[in-house]
RNA sequence: GCCCGGGUGGCGAAACUGGUAAACGCGGCGCCCUUAAAAGGCGCUUCCCCUUCGGGGGAUCGCGGGUUCGAGUCCCGCCCCGGGCACCA
């Protein structure tokens, strides 16, 4: 008998669906095509291919292989695609270091990605493979870049940004490291500057509610989503300065203490706040505060227990409900980001207000009744956040705070004061990066085509797409784009007026790369169109997205909007890209997130080395529920790959003692338990594959079918009949163990039933296998177990009640007391409750 | 501070709508096979106490209350761990 050698079967496997080109899918109008098979798109993010693929790469696509060929198995039409998300920072800052091109870098980790996906046996569409960073891609990328700015969701201003002095670049949030840029270490500084952004807060509210229209969503992912746009629903109010004239509009949700302003406050960055204090004896120290404030990292701003600071601007406000002159300030605690950059101060009752007021000796007003021990800070109660009668508040005064909030509101809308408004927290997409390594944004500036001096943007037409990447000599960024030194690429003619213009040199993020890609799978090759309307249509959305927690809200966000541009646009049919998401928990080891320099990292090639393929991928599924992390432990592997060893070892010994077509006799009682327990295994595995992609449970129960049958088999084998039932017990495990480890599956199956696995449909277990004759009957005295008795499972009350009764066990505990209640549960248990 | 997860043996974990706590795996212990080892097979393994060695009793799912015949599961109050957001008006 020859003994378990994965390395065999898995690259003989391999080597056939390669051959046969198994799991490709043909699309509508394309020979192969049936449009009677329902289909299902199952697809796992794509992976960025830097170095190796590490073990959250093995597990997300373990995972997503598995309900690949689950629902394969369904009768689904499967599209389960597979590209590379091959622009950005670490090929680039790795060009930097080495001088090597970034595409050598990246075709080199693209490489080692397709060889291990292979090797694992994921069962991809390789005929729609693609790769970000290519032109054939990103000429579409732009295109979609295009659409957005016909339509005035691309746009280009001048924005703070967050800049490292000493690499002389803007950094994304995401390379901001504690308020330092993560390559060099140095505090990373707000500076203005000119970018592009994607309008994503227009569809602020259709991201909120169109999460309704979701079929399987984690429900973290989306509060997280929900916080992130942050929706805040209140009043915006016009409070107005008389010397000089000017309108300052705020945003409030709590209109209701409007009474209790006391003083007014601009943000550091606030367009006003200059002229206001211009050629007054405020000048000089607003200025240096202003400065001061500008120098400061975004990290030391929002520090958690940051005093308050400010300046007063010897300026004021006049409040609309009841015109009282307020005090102007400027303070570092208003964010120009959030609201109009201005805010009311209501130091009764908001806790900054309240500091700030303390802090500048200003006064603090209630103006709603009630207290909380929590919040308040002083004798008075205050500041107090809750809810309560109105006080000093003229004619709301005695009204809950709640009513009156409507009727102020109403009342500021009639004197043209004030409306009800919305506030997100939920800013516009920063779309340009001063790097190298990304789609360059199609657009030229042309002076020509300018007015008032300023040039004109000119967006490149469709038909001289792509825009490529200029090949060049440093790739470290100089404060500018590194496309800027690229001269003759610059230079170039303007579309519009064939004068001499110059191509913008920003790039674009890389999660605009990652926002469409599930879409271009559809129709991966079209040269004419980013997608065919027919192959879109038919495939979206996602069926089943599956990935990582980290992408939760950007990456998430980001698709989910541009789908409903897209959608505006006409160029798709569906509101939301992934009907169903399932979030796959991180892979640690020692109880530590693996790194480098930690040196606590897992190569997965190692271990399919080792143990193979099939032994990796079952045990990443196996170690915990796939949404929960999991610590990997060489152990467990091992103990994975002696169950797999194990189930190879029945197969053979099957194949050898039993005959391939006989009916397992039902009259032996071992036959008989075998069976029931090969059907109890389909039922929980197809459960567990329902119920959230319980996969821990579900190879758990084949491992107990697979017990199960090496206690029966020796007794059964004597028989060619019982024998049938190991036969039939061995291949089912085979089949059920397929979406797992689906080289031993392929290689075990077709040898016990003569068919491909992967052919084959699910089993369906059968009910009559599923219920037994007897079951154990738990019996309890006062809620505590005393005896188990076999009792048949249709047994009537009476019955089970007298069985109950009749156990010594029982009996002892009844003794010389009374039986008050008797509780029976059927074909559970029974509960005597005792004096 | 706010919003999510989660606390069950030595470890990873299981337990469907309240009904046998610890399935499955790891680790550990013992036995069988073997000249020996590896591999493999079989069994034991939550804790404490009593035992005439057949077994018997008690405790136990982060802590404290409650509802119920019965709570890991439901309710109330706390503690701890992980994640997200955070001066958002």
């Amino acid at each position: 008998m020859a003994s378990y050698d994965p390395k065999a079967i898995e690259s003989k496997w391999q080597a056939v669906w390669a051959e046969e080109r198994t799991w490709e899918v043909p699309n509508p109008g394309q020979p192969g095509f049936d449009a009677a098979k329902p289909k299902s798109y199952v697809l796992e993010m794509l992976p960025y291919p830097s170095g190796e693929p590490h073990v959250g790469h093995l597990k997300c696509y373990a995972v997503g292989d598995a309900i690949a060929h689950f629902r394969r198995r369904h009768g689904f039409e499967v599209i389960h695609p597979m590209g590379y998300d091959s622009f950005g920072l670490p090929a680039e800052n790795n060009a930097i270091k080495t001088g090597e091109p970034p595409a050598v870098a990246t075709a080199r980790s693209i490489e080692s990605f397709q060889r291990q996906f292979r090797e694992w046996g994921i069962s991809i569409d390789w005929a729609r493979e693609l790769a970000t960073h290519t032109p054939e891609y990103y000429r579409w990328t732009q295109w979609i870049f295009l659409q957005l700015f016909e339509q005035g969701l691309a746009y280009r201003t001048e924005a703070a940004v967050q800049w490292c002095p000493k690499d002389a670049t803007v950094l994304a949030n995401e390379q901001v490291v504690d308020g330092r840029c993560e390559r060099c270490g140095t505090e990373v500084i707000q500076r203005k500057l000119w970018q592009w952004f994607f309008r994503i807060t227009e569809y602020a509210d259709r991201l909120l509610a169109d999460f309704d229209l979701l079929e399987s969503w984690p429900e973290n992912v989306i509060t997280m989503q929900r916080n992130w746009i942050g929706r805040s629903e209140g009043a915006e109010v016009v409070f107005r300065c008389n010397d000089p004239e000017l309108d300052f509009p705020v945003f409030t949700t709590r209109p209701d203490t409007l009474f209790g302003a006391t003083f007014f406050v601009l943000a550091p960055e606030h367009p006003e706040l200059m002229r206001l204090v211009e050629g007054t004896p405020a000048e000089e120290e607003v200025r240096e505060y202003v400065n001061r404030i500008g120098r400061e990292s975004a990290q030391e701003r929002g520090a958690e227990d940051r005093e308050k600071t400010g300046v007063p601007l010897g300026r004021s406000v006049v409040n609309p409900v009841n015109g009282e002159e307020i005090p102007m300030y400027v303070a570092d605690y208003v964010l120009m980001e959030y609201g109009t950059g201005a805010i009311m101060a209501v130091p009764g009752h908001d806790g900054r207000d309240y500091e700030f007021a303390k802090k500048f000796e200003l006064p603090v007003v209630r103006v709603i009744e009630g207290e909380d021990s929590e919040t308040a800070r002083d004798d008075e109660g205050l500041p107090y956040a809750g809810d309560g009668p109105m006080t000093g508040s003229g004619r709301f005064d005695g009204k809950n705070n709640r009513e009156a909030y409507e009727e102020i509101v109403e009342w500021l809308a009639e004197e043209g004061r004030g409306k009800t408004a919305i506030n997100y927290r939920l800013r516009d997409w920063l779309v340009s990066r001063q790097r190298y390594w990304g789609a360059p944004i199609p657009v030229v500036y042309c002076d020509a085509c300018g007015e008032d001096g300023a040039a004109a943007i000119v967006p490149v037409p469709d038909e001289q797409l792509p825009v490529e990447l200029p090949e060049i000599e440093d790739y470290a960024p100089q404060g500018k784009s590194p496309l800027a030194a690229a001269e003759e690429w610059v230079a170039t003619e303007c579309p519009r007026c064939g004068g001499p213009a110059r191509r913008e040199t920003d790039t674009m993020d890389t999660f605009v790369d990652s926002s469409w890609y599930f879409i271009r799978y559809l129709d991966p090759r079209n040269a004419e169109v980013a997608w065919e309307r027919a192959a879109a249509d038919h495939w979206l959305a996602v069926d089943q997205y599956i990935g990582g927690v980290e992408h939760a809200i950007l990456h998430l966000m980001y698709a989910r909007f541009f789908t409903k541009a897209l959608a505006d646009l006409g160029h798709v049919s569906v509101q939301e890209p992934f009907a169903n998401l399932f979030a796959q928990g991180m892979i640690t080891r020692d109880g530590a997130k693996m790194s480098k320099s930690r040196g606590n990292t897992v190569s997965p090639a190692e271990y399919v080395a080792r143990y193979g393929a099939d032994s990796a991928r079952t045990y990443v599924c196996f170690m915990g529920p796939p949404e929960r992390g999991g610590d990997w432990t060489d152990e467990g592997v091992e103990g994975v790959n002696r169950f797999l060893s194990r189930l190879w070892r029945l197969c053979e010994e099957v194949e050898e003692r039993t005959a391939p077509s006989a009916e397992p006799d039902l009259g032996v009682p071992e036959a008989r338990e075998l069976l029931a327990k090969a059907h109890w295994a389909i039922e929980k595995v197809s459960k567990d594959f329902e119920r959230g992609f319980q996969f821990n449970t579900a190879i758990s129960a084949v491992m107990e079918l697979v017990n199960d049958a090496y206690r029966l088999k020796d007794d059964l084998y004597a028989e060619l009949r019982t024998g049938a039932a190991v036969r039939f017990a061995a291949a089912t495990a085979a089949s059920l163990i397929f979406p797992f480890a689906p080289h031993l599956g392929a290689e075990v199956f077709p040898r016990l039933t003569g068919e491909r696995v992967w052919e084959r449909e699910w089993p369906v277990a059968d009910p009559e296998l599923l219920v037994s004759d007897t079951v154990t009957l738990v019996v309890q005295v006062n809620g505590k177990l005393r005896d188990r008795i076999e009792a048949g499972a249709e047994a009537p009350q009476e019955e089970l009640l007298a069985l109950a009764r009749a156990s010594e066990k029982v009996a002892r505990h009844l003794d010389g007391k009374e039986v008050v209640k008797e509780i029976v549960v059927p074909g559970k248990l029974v509960n005597l409750v005792v004096r």
